[in-house]
DNA sequence: ACTTCAATTCGACGTTTAGCTAACTATCAA
DNA sequence: TTGATAGTTAGCTAAACGTCGAATTGAAGT
């Protein structure tokens, strides 16, 4: 679960989930968005890959990558969701013992 | 809001947050639970004012740190609930509405 | 005034991170 | 097999980060 704060604390990788909410996309169709060269943005993909927030597929010569949405929101929604019991939808959301 | 993930980035912020979940602390007894010294803890408590995640009150010479849980929410919600609709109960009183 | 206590600020140090270019791997088409 | 294309890996630099001990500020207590 650090490792999903971690991936959320830049910027352009939460950018780069946002463009994978929509819909699936390839790594150079997502670089394309950003102002950043193609290995930066390799690296940050792979710093998605280890949150286990998007998934990799490769096709071709091309590599789909697609947004784990649970993931994301186990992570977010388990941990604000501790705080405020006002924000679970009660299908969601067990409420966890530790974390650190 | 960026500052508010960059805050979240770090596992001992998170868990001063927790702590702050259930009382207002003062730093001196924020800092018991960690094994950091207290510069340290006290520039993660800089971090957190800075992105207003938490309220610093000084009294007398102890400064009661206190949770501001709606900015918690207004980032974490406001990110997760813009990818899953499910997610979002309408940010105050749902006036009528029964949420289905 | 002096001392003590709570907390922050100040330098310094080592690690991590985002960024780059260059080089590499893998796939497909001539 | 050669060339082009998509993406990752390698090696590097500069900035940011987490941590510390020492010094500093501010508010009692004596």
């Amino acid at each position: 679960m650090n490792a999903v704060f971690k991936a959320l604390s830049d910027p352009t990788r939460r950018h780069v989930l946002e463009l994978l909410r929509e819909r699936p996309m390839t790594a150079g169709e997502l670089a394309d968005h950003f102002p950043v060269s193609k290995p930066t943005m390799s690296t940050h993909f792979s710093v998605l890959r280890e949150a286990n927030l998007v998934d990799a597929q490769k096709v071709g010569k091309t590599v789909i990558y697609r947004l784990k949405l649970s993931v994301l929101e186990d992570a977010l929604l388990g941990f604000v969701g501790a705080f405020s019991a006002v924000t679970r939808p009660a299908t969601a959301a067990p409420i966890k013992g530790t974390m650190s």
